[in-house]
DNA sequence: GTGATTGCAAATCTTTTGCACTAAA
DNA sequence: TTTAGTGCAAAAGATTTGCAATCAC
């Protein structure tokens, strides 16, 4: 019998450095396999549940941080108290409806930003975030 | 005897249509009344009882969130499960030295971004915020 | 086998809330 | 007075941690 080639999911977590469990695999296949989102652990783990892939809300936790921390995942952070995990790990910014607690990314291409003074000394730039806050229309 | 005229912090919660109780008038002297800050809910009831100001967390709470909606605070979230109120509430954007969860701000004048796309109908921008994320100089 | 990973429940941390009490107008 | 505001302690969320059991290699 010809032995299988490894599920992606598989090959990146091994390239990311992780060890692909069961769990991580699963929750890989869930985050990286559908495309761009903007997810909570709180979502994923019910996601996982509904597709019958037992995953404790703590071990969620634990592979959203673990796979950011690979560079799989970028954290999002726009509301107090919540975490959103992008899958999209691009450089780009993001609209946020206060309304409807939503994140739609707005590709980084094409945005240019001037005037920005240089940092602080001692200090080096991670990352520049843009974030357009939107509320319902008021016309 | 002359009446004494009202302090500065008094008039700015009558302006803001907050009536000026004896705790929210502390609370405005400590943040109105020093330049540009940045600050935590428990920061700032740190301050009060440094200051002999008997304030508890939970109305430090709640006067930080009446301050931001009369519009004398701004809220910025920059890190999961806390927030920081800037007293700065005209247009500028920020630094955020992650090492040392400190936020700088960054005057509003010169910046200019191009290359946003429109926003999505049915919704207007309520606020565009830059955050520059800084970590150690690696050099 | 052996060390990494997981699950669970308990713990932690920030923030909010209910309600009797106090104070501003 | 009358109503808004406050304090306290309890509740609520989100996230983390400790540790025994389990799994990948």
């Amino acid at each position: 019998m010809k032995p299988e080639a490894p599920p992606k999911a598989v090959l990146r977590l091994r390239e990311a450095g992780l060890r692909p469990t069961r769990q991580r695999v699963a929750l890989a296949r869930l985050l990286l396999e559908n495309g761009g989102r903007h997810i909570t652990a709180e979502q994923l783990h019910g996601e996982a549940r509904a597709a019958a892939i037992r995953v404790s809300l703590a071990t969620v936790y634990n592979t959203l941080h673990q796979f950011t921390g690979a560079g799989l995942l970028r954290e999002v952070v726009v509301e107090p108290g919540r975490s959103y995990f992008d899958t999209n790990t691009t450089e780009h910014h993001h609209f946020f409806d206060e309304a409807k607690s939503e994140l739609l990314d707005i590709g980084g291409d094409g945005i240019v930003i001037s005037g920005l003074p240089r940092p602080p000394s001692g200090t080096e730039v991670r990352r520049l975030e843009i974030i357009v806050r939107l509320g319902p229309d008021r016309h």
